[in-house]
Parts: structure tokens; sequence; C-alpha cells
DNA sequence: ATACATGCAAACGTTTTGCACTTAG
DNA sequence: CTAAGTGCAAAACGTTTGCATGTAT
């Protein structure tokens, strides 16, 4: 192993990982499939990194111990963690998938920030019982919904620092 | 009741399909653009046809009337419709974009059958403010949203009487 | 007459896959 | 040993654009 520091935050001691993990092992087996150097890094790196990384951060993250991973492995990794359920893939308006851990909590949605990128997420009980109220109406059932709220975070909203004005 | 504005371009309070043609008009007047035959053609045959046609759908109808229109010149002309706020374009999860006559009153969001494709369109005023609510809590001020409930519509359901007990 | 528009085909950016080589079991 | 996994490069996919030709004004 490579002593190079211990990590500060180390999310895959955090609760609910330690399930992912039999749960993810369990896919695996059924599904003879083989624990490889590059999966383990693959998955370790994943799991301790921030939410909703894109493919391409997540193979520079990975690159940084191991330069000779390819783009495809990352990609079939992460596919086969959102196949078992361990991770979900999502879409926001730039472009490519990001992906994040399947939490134990529940239901989450998602604001995110068009400045400076920041995604935040938000649980809102009565949005999801709306949700299910405007379905019913309509004689829909409900599998997954997407909602996603595009705007400024506090950082970035004008207004704390005025003197926006440019030439 | 509602009296007819005359030549200002306000969008947002437009009654219906003529208002929307001098919108168009002023938009184009006002960037130099000609109106071509194939922009005509292309123009009638969005605003007749079903919402949410994808830009395949609208060239295939189209071509049912000038053969020789080309898919970048649906391409460019819906975007120009977007552009000039007559047209949204939306993205459901299909993977390719859909356009909608902006036509319609006030802001609505989207119930999609996975099975059949149906799209409806749904109003929930009370999911608006709760919006801005959780936006708020977060520091965040929302330009734009998106919301898509998927599922199975009233047809496409298995059972139409009952059957509630089905994974 | 000439700037704008068209239609083709090729470029794009991301995702997905075919394949020869490597490796875990 | 052999089925599964890797890395590369190329295909696929919808979208976007450069360019030679056509056309509305």
């Amino acid at each position: 192993m490579c002593p190079r520091q211990h990590s500060l935050v180390d999310l895959s001691k955090s609760p609910g990982a330690e399930h992912l993990r039999d749960v993810l092992d369990a896919y695996m087996v059924e599904h003879g499939m083989r624990a490889t150097e590059q999966r383990r890094l693959i998955i370790d790196t994943f799991m301790a990194a921030e939410p909703h990384v894109s493919i391409d951060e997540l193979l520079g993250q990975v690159r940084q111990k191991d330069a000779r991973i390819g783009y495809a492995t990352v990609y079939r990794t992460l596919k086969m963690l959102a196949e078992c359920g361990i991770a979900h893939e999502r879409h926001f308006d730039d472009g490519f998938a990001r992906y994040e851990l399947a939490s134990t909590e529940s239901h989450h949605d998602h604001l995110i920030c068009t400045a400076c990128g920041r995604i935040v997420e938000f649980e809102e009980p009565q949005i999801e019982d709306l949700q299910l109220a405007v379905a019913d109406r309509y004689g829909f059932v409900v599998t997954h919904h997407r909602h996603e709220l595009y705007g400024l975070c506090a950082d970035c909203r004008p207004g704390e620092t005025k003197a926006s004005t440019d030439p």
C-alpha cells in the first residue's frame, strides 16, 4: 500500500457503506464477476470521492494511483455499480453523466448552481406527496422522477456584495 | 375580454398562436431573417403538430409536403423558435430534444409514460411554491427547473381493474 | 446584387462496443 | 486452463457547423 497519507474523510467506513459492499460482493459473485485490481481501485476511489462525480473526474482521481486505467473500465465499473443499485446515475444539464453513492436515507432531489456548478441535495416529502397526487389525478403510476432546480447558490447570487457592473 | 395588445413584444402574456406569429415576425425582421418557403412550411407544420414533437418527427411530417427539406433546416428553425421564445425545447429521457409551442398560459411540467411514450402536461402551484421554499432554505435563487414524472399511464398500467400487487 | 438560407456531409462530445491481449479463479 | 476483464480505438448517437450552392429581398 502507498503510505502516502491518511485520508481525512473515509466514506467507505461511514454507516451504510459496509452494507453496500456486501450488496456489491453478492452481486459480483452472482454474476461470476472477478475482483480485479482496477475494479477495487475504481470502487474505493468512487466511495471516497465527493458525491456526483463524473466519469472523467473519477478517472482523473483513479489515475493518480494507477495511470494505466482506461476510461472504458471506469465507465463499465460505474455502470455495474448503478446496475446493482449501489450508485445512481444522474444527468444534469451539463451534458455528461454523474454518479452518486446510493444512500441509505430516503430519496432526494437536487439544486444545481448554474454559476459554480455546486450541487446540493434536498428532500421535501410534501413535494413527493404532491407528485403522487398529481400522477393519480392523471391516472399515472409513477416509477421514478426527475426534479432539478437550477439557479444561483448563496455564494454566486448577486447582492452579497454589490458592485457587479462590468465594463 | 382580453384586449389585443399591439406591437409590443410581450411574450409572457401572449394569448394565442396569432400573437406568436406577430412575435415571430418581429423577431425575424429585427434579425434580418428571410421568410423562405422552407421556414414557412416548417413553422406551419410545427404549429399544427402535436405537442412535444421531436426534430425527426417534424421532419417526417414536413417531408410529406416537400421531400427535399433537410434535417439541418428543421433543426435550425426550431432553435430559432426557441430562441425567440415561441417554442420550448424539452429533454426527456428518450435521448433527443422535443419542442412544444409556448402558446400555453403558465408554466407546466410533465408526466411521461415509459411504455407508450405518452406525454401529459400538469400544473401544480403547490409544488411550485414548495420549490421556491426549498431553494430559499438552501440560499438558492431558482431560475428554471426540470420536473418530470416517469411511469405508466392509465392505458399501459397492468390490470385496468385493480391489481395492485405487482413489483 | 448580395446577404441570408439551404442541404449535404463532416465535426462534435459523450457514450457504447468490438477485439486482441491480459489476468483472476 | 479458461472465462472474464482490460485498454485501445473505433462505432454509435443525437446535435451542431462549414461550405458550396441557391434564393428572397
